[in-house]
DNA sequence: CGACTTATTGAACAGTATCAAAAAGGGTGG
DNA sequence: CCACCCTTTTTGATACTGTTCAATAAGTCG
């Protein structure tokens, strides 16, 4: 058996606030329609006629807006314990598109069931709402690495996030992590090109600071590399002692 | 006598529900604790502490993020009819300060009151959610502008938005707008710098299709304009018939 | 193996920043 | 109303960061 607790989105909220085995259990219910989506197909949201969002359970996804010009900018990646979609049963729908970045299993949660969810234990809510607060705060940051931050400080700014991440859901240490992303994908998501961005990860590991290769980031000089780079993660609000 | 829905929030919100009176009446109540704030003095939304938003009567707010190296990120602007700090009472806190541009009025919302005018009036719950996730629209589109418009895109892409949500609350129209931000306050916002924002107006004057001068805007030729940076205005969702 | 995607490198070029300085506004006290 | 100070706008010259184009190498998958 798979201690519920184990699951990535448990192991994500939990470190918000303590959760109950009763709430643990809610939360289980809702992590039970188990669908699998392939990498590349697209798992479009476009909102009003879509009521459903996604927990996802293994793999990764990207959340993008296309351009006219046919450049793209991704808005966010989203790892194992995080939401797709959310906004879009709480709100009114964003209008970008996510796309599975490897195969993925996700559950599928609908509207009804999140609220109802939510009535019955209000921990739950106040634990996937700030699920959803932390989402903005993560664009947010992402915003003023695109505005504020040169190539350099803005992929190691990124990694580092990726890492703090995943680390909450147990899949990467100060070490480093499994990253499935291609350099073209990190350049979406950093404005940048994929001719620079492989230039600039030359540039960190040569400087013996992070390695980016085959599939894993390597953090050669953790505590160098956060320091370089500025990087404060206050913003992803995961240190503090557990809430409540 | 001044109607009630023909403040701006209630001119910005009948643009997505229709409002009756009864609601209209309650969105008056909250909106009835007015203070003034002064250019330049931070209006701190800490967070947590801080229990309750504003809104905006009168007057621009931006909020921003600052770096350890001194420089900042503007995350957007505030202009009539818009929330402040609403996310910090519906969610857990942003971290970033909000500041008035110029001088402002806004009422202050407790949260308290808010969710009661929520339990009273669903309509006007869905309008305010339907606002915030508005805001997120923009913050999105606004990492688009970033990530991969040129500068002179960028600055068009901006002050076409800036219009068009002006013109919801009646403070723009095709001809342009009065603006109160400098070249300085544009410049963290689109990531650029003074300079060099000040060279991309002069472009865009020359070439005849807006002209940022002595605190207004002017859109020389709209159209030319719209057309020309691909300004697609549908993530602000405003343009629909009124809904319900 | 062969086709395709991804990673890597070079050289030339474009866009934006930086530094510096002057001009133009705007507000304030006398 | 003027004189002065301070902020904002404007312009030039130069340096640099990141792009573009092009080509090769290295993986990956059926």
């Amino acid at each position: 058996m798979t201690a519920i607790h184990e699951s990535p989105i448990a192991l994500k909220l939990g470190a918000f606030v303590a959760l109950s085995d009763a709430e643990l259990s809610v939360l289980d219910e809702l992590h039970r329609r188990r669908r699998t989506f392939l990498a590349g197909r697209d798992l479009v949201l476009q909102g009003q006629s879509d009521q459903s969002a996604y927990i996802l359970a293994s793999g990764w996804a990207c959340s993008y807006k296309l351009q006219a010009s046919g450049s793209r900018q991704i808005v966010d990646f989203q790892v194992p314990g995080d939401f797709l979609g959310l906004r879009s049963i709480l709100f009114r729908t964003a209008d970008h598109t996510i796309e599975p970045v490897t195969n993925v299993e996700a559950s599928e949660v609908h509207a009804r069931d999140l609220l109802n969810a939510f009535s019955r234990t209000p921990k739950l809510a106040t634990a996937v709402l700030w699920a959803a607060s932390r989402d903005e705060a993560m664009v947010v940051e992402h915003l003023v690495n695109l505005g504020r931050r040169n190539a350099r400080e803005r992929t190691a700014h990124f990694l580092l996030e990726l890492g703090a991440r995943l680390k909450l859901v147990g899949l990467a240490t100060n070490a480093g992590y499994e990253c499935p992303l291609s350099q073209y994908m990190l350049a979406d998501a950093l404005g940048l090109t994929a001719v620079h961005i492989n230039r600039v990860l030359r540039e960190l590991r040569e400087d013996g600071l992070l390695t980016f290769q085959k599939g894993r980031v390597t953090f050669d000089d953790f505590d160098r590399l956060v320091a370089s780079v500025d990087f404060d993660k206050t913003y992803l609000d995961q240190d503090g002692p557990l809430l409540r």
